[in-house]
DNA sequence: CGAGCTGTTCCGTGTCACGGAACAAACTTT
DNA sequence: AAAGTTTGTTCCGTGACACGGAACAGCTCG
């Protein structure tokens, strides 16, 4: 019951598309019965919402959502200094956290001119292809590392590294520099610069910044994305 | 058993609170052996975590949350305009949609000096007591404006407005203005004014700037309120 | 050592979720 | 216009499984 109430949740797609309910039925396998009682149901709880025949998420969920912590609460951190970095470098920028052999991202802030990438907020991507993993993955401990370098390799684009040995050094370099680059690595175009935060000696999130490679500057941006995670660092060492 | 399942989320509070298995239990009404068997399965399915015996709300949620249209959307077209706000203010900046009588705050952002707001993203306020509602309200028909002022008006401070003729007055002056303003009516010494956003003739969204008292200009923050929710009614309309 | 907490397991009872079948309404198709 | 197809919806008998009281195990008190 509460198994296939999340079944049906998580078939709704990023894309905010609205489904009916032969399609729901459908795409979680479930009897056209069932779906019908449970979408109800859900809806009765506010989980989803109901127009004419088609379904969408609801609002409760997104309140929901708000109430996690480690989440809500990293990007309240956060936030000040993301601001900061946007406004020095006018760029987008993300802040994520690990999860798995993944990165789910918390916050990404942008001005209007949107670049045309699969990050999104509460999305997950693997960690091997964003600046942001990347980060994470080279501050994460060594057992991680080889779990990730041994299992294979996803690629977003054709840059992405799937070479064991290439990512390895990758790594290595991350962590001398404290600095991770990702050059269209997740989408063709957009070079990224992140670096991890740390509170105490874990990486418990990384920020980056994400530029057109018509405008990718390493050398401005390397000391703002740092600069930002150092702040955020201290103030999540002194806050808890 | 969804609807047990929903209570047990909704018994944790913004405040990021952990509780503990007996603790859940007398919250929720549950029996000690529902909540146990309850907190277990959600825990399989991701939407709680536990750590020792300390229950707290789950990353799944979170990413559940991320998908709810209406909210992600309109989050996306606003942020460079809250961006803007931001920019040219330095303060406190939000965006809100109307749910009922309340309030539901979609994005907030501010700088490094954090107010001490009630206002917090996913969390829901009355509408009679802060900028972002009153501007809604103004501008969602008159049937629920007569339903609001019927109704007893709840308040946040001393300076809340309770008296139903001072508030439709406030209503009236918004409407012809297209501003709304509110004097530490959500907080002690801090004021806000906000602007509604349209889509077509009605409000879909409001945002605000919530400024403290002593820098209280409302010469300068007017325009720039302004002309970010234009800017935004102008992307939703075009975009959609 | 026992009293009072935890969280956890066991188990018999009763309920309610289940899905097949039948239904009504709104469309195509013929 | 009638037959066919697909939609969402209701009905209902069966069986699984959620339920909660009771008993258990591990802990910290006094």
């Amino acid at each position: 019951m509460l198994d296939k109430a999340v079944t049906l949740l998580e078939t709704f797609r990023p894309d905010g598309g609205t489904y009916r309910l032969t399609e729901l039925a459908e795409r979680t396998g479930l009897t056209k019965t069932t779906a019908f009682r449970l979408a109800a149901d859900l809806v009765r709880l506010g989980l989803l919402e109901r127009t004419g025949d088609t379904y969408r998420l609801g609002g409760k969920l997104f309140e929901l959502g708000s109430l996690v912590p480690r989440r809500q609460d990293l990007r309240e951190a956060a936030l000040p200094f993301l601001q900061d970095l946007f406004e020095a470098t006018r760029e987008t920028v993300h802040l994520g956290v690990r999860e798995g052999h993944e990165v789910v991202y918390v916050e990404r802030i942008h001005g209007h001119d949107v670049l045309p990438l699969p990050s999104r907020i509460g999305g997950r991507l693997p960690l091997t292809c964003t600046g942001v993993g990347k980060a994470l993955l080279a501050f994460s401990g060594a057992d991680l590392t080889e779990e990730v370098l041994a299992g294979p390799l996803p690629s977003l684009t054709p840059h992405s590294i799937t070479d064991p040995a290439r990512l390895r050094t990758a790594i290595e370099q991350a962590q001398v520099s404290g600095l991770a680059y990702e050059e269209q690595e997740a989408a063709l175009g957009v070079s990224c610069i992140a670096a991890p935060v740390f509170d105490g000696a874990v990486a418990v999130a990384a920020l980056s910044v994400a530029v057109p490679r018509a405008r990718y500057r390493p050398a401005q941006l390397a000391p703002a994305v740092r600069t930002a995670a150092l702040g955020l660092s201290r103030v999540l060492r002194s806050g808890a």
